[in-house]
RNA sequence: CGGGGUGUGGCUCAGGUGGUAGAGCGCCUGGUUCGGGACCAGGAGGUCGCAAGUUCAAGUCUUGUCACUCCGACCA
């Protein structure tokens, strides 16, 4: 007994080391391996159901607003890439190329995309000619090569997969409209689903998109009080459509120019469900999104009748529910660790006493509760457990972050709260660059987004928590991944 | 890119001053078990990250290199 313990507490604890305790959970719940290649990870099954399921539901939710789906190379001549000025400058040194083919070098190198804008501009400038084009709703699921410097599971890796979608519209209002409709549609996915509650915004100029014209996010406060940006939507104006000649005749016959939009959500986003809803016995996952939601586990399942009763349960159930039955020989103490550890948001036990009683042991993921249920109707009884679930999951993140949301007036308690507190500031800035420059030097927080602020987010002062200058944008600041 | 840490069976690690490679877990076979990581018996499995060098002899010493990891800088 000993001994197993020691297997059971291999994950660090969340509270002693952070950064160990992701780790741990990452590889233990078998979401990926370390691969050859620095910086690429192994997606292993665990982990690309995960991103299955995400892929799922966000496809559904884009089909359901018009948009379709397309497949772009992955490759980006270098000419290509250049078009785009800011675009080019905010990328370039973090591409990688590719300059041989065979053993012949290439007379003009490729670069592995690190996102698609030149690609589906270039596409759009041939197939838009007409009002009647618009609007173009496409959507593309790949992967995208950055060089990064640093790598960490999800967070952060050399290549990772996505969605980038990418619209052009008749003019401004409709462009703007997409790129707001799109970051609802991300947050309804990361707060319905993933529960994760997300605060949105538009990021400063500093922080936006390079060649974007606005920069809208929404960010979500992980368990040490850090934020990561979930996903990112973006407003181009005409600034692409003027680089790469995308122009259409309008209802007058007159040309102009499309608007173009870009929205994208990462991989990095299970990141973020591990380090919202996880602990020290390993990945939670919420129930609307876990790949498997249910582990039925037979007690004593060499006896009479027990597997056939687990079986029984498993035809009742599985028709509503992912689920995973575990008639391995393994012992019932390994298969209940085992399912802690990959996240299963609800653990079924049925054994001999159950089965004399009519009823099954139903214990909780998220607050190891044990509850008994009658096999009676039991079908109901678990779709509440599950919706009970997910409502807590979302809950518990949201009490957390909305603890740790603090206003700061002047510099002095600015900094105060940044060095001592975890979690997200709010404080006035006068939108000038170097007071974000000198907040970044002094604490290391950034500014995460300018909140909306008809979402709860008024001013809270009228002076520059920096320099003291008349401002009137409040600013979420915070530490960030 | 800077600073720290780590590379030895699948995993976690032990191997003072160089001298024929170890443990626990896991894995395979058989048996007994089964309500919180079971037990017994037998068995398989390692060019010690890689490359040079010193030496009669290198897991151990030297140099280089690669990877992972943590902390910064940069970026999503």
């Amino acid at each position: 007994m000993a001994k197993n313990k020691k297997l059971v507490e291999s994950i660090t604890s969340r509270d002693e080391d952070f950064a160990q305790w992701y780790t741990d959970v990452v590889v233990k719940a078998e979401l990926i391996d370390y691969s050859s290649v620095r910086g690429c990870m192994v997606l292993r099954p665990a982990g690309y159901a995960i991103w299955e399921r995400i892929q799922k539901v966000l496809d559904g939710m884009f089909k359901k607003t018009g948009h379709v789906n397309v497949a772009m190379p992955m490759f980006i001549p270098e000419s290509l890439l250049q078009k785009e000025k800011d675009h080019v400058e905010g990328f370039a040194p973090e591409v990688a190329w590719v300059t041989h083919g065979g053993d012949e070098e290439l007379t003009e190198r490729l670069c592995v995309r690190p996102t698609s804008e030149t690609l589906f501009c270039e596409h759009y400038a041939k197939i838009i000619h007409s009002y009647r084009d618009l609007p173009k709703l496409y959507n593309q699921w790949c992967s995208v090569v950055r060089w990064e410097k640093s790598t960490r599971p999800f967070l952060r890796t050399m290549e990772f997969y996505w969605q980038e979608g990418h619209t052009a519209h008749e003019n401004a209002e409709e462009a703007m409209e997409e790129t707001l409709r799109m970051l609802d549609i991300y947050t309804e996915f990361c707060e319905d689903y993933l529960a994760i509650p997300v605060i949105r915004g538009e990021k400063t100029p500093k922080e936006k998109f390079a060649g974007a014209e606005r920069t809208f996010t929404i960010e979500a406060q992980m368990h040490d009080g850090k934020a990561l940006q979930s996903a990112t939507s973006h407003y181009f104006g005409d600034g692409f459509a003027k680089a790469f000649d995308i122009q259409y005749s309008d209802r007058d016959n007159q040309l102009q120019y499309v608007h173009q939009t870009s929205w994208g959500m990462s991989t990095r986003i299970i990141g973020a469900l591990i380090m919202v809803h996880s602990d020290d016995s390993g990945l939670v996952l919420p129930p609307k999104i876990a790949p498997t939601q249910i582990a039925l586990i037979p007690i004593a399942s060499h006896k009479e009748g027990v597997l056939e009763a687990a079986e029984a349960l498993k035809d009742k159930l599985e028709d509503r529910f992912t689920l995973i039955l575990d008639d391995s020989d393994k012992s019932p103490g390994w298969k209940f660790s085992e399912y802690e550890m990959k996240g299963i948001p609800l653990r079924l036990e049925l054994g001999p006493r159950d089965i004399k009683s009519g009823s099954c042991v139903a214990v909780r993921r998220d607050t190891g509760e044990k509850i008994s249920l009658p096999l009676e109707g039991i079908e109901k009884a678990v779709a509440e457990l599950l919706e009970d679930i997910q409502n807590n999951l979302y809950r518990q993140a949201k009490e957390l972050r909305d603890a740790r949301i603090y206003d700061a007036e002047d510099y002095e308690s600015f900094k105060k709260l940044i060095a001592e507190k975890p979690g997200f500031v709010r404080a006035m800035w006068c939108g000038d660059e170097a007071c974000e420059e000198k907040i970044k030097e002094d604490t290391t927080a950034t500014s995460r987004c300018i909140p909306f602020a008809a979402e709860g987010h008024e001013a809270t002062g009228d002076r520059c928590v920096c320099c003291g200058k008349k401002a009137d944008k409040l600013v979420i600041w915070g530490k960030a991944y």
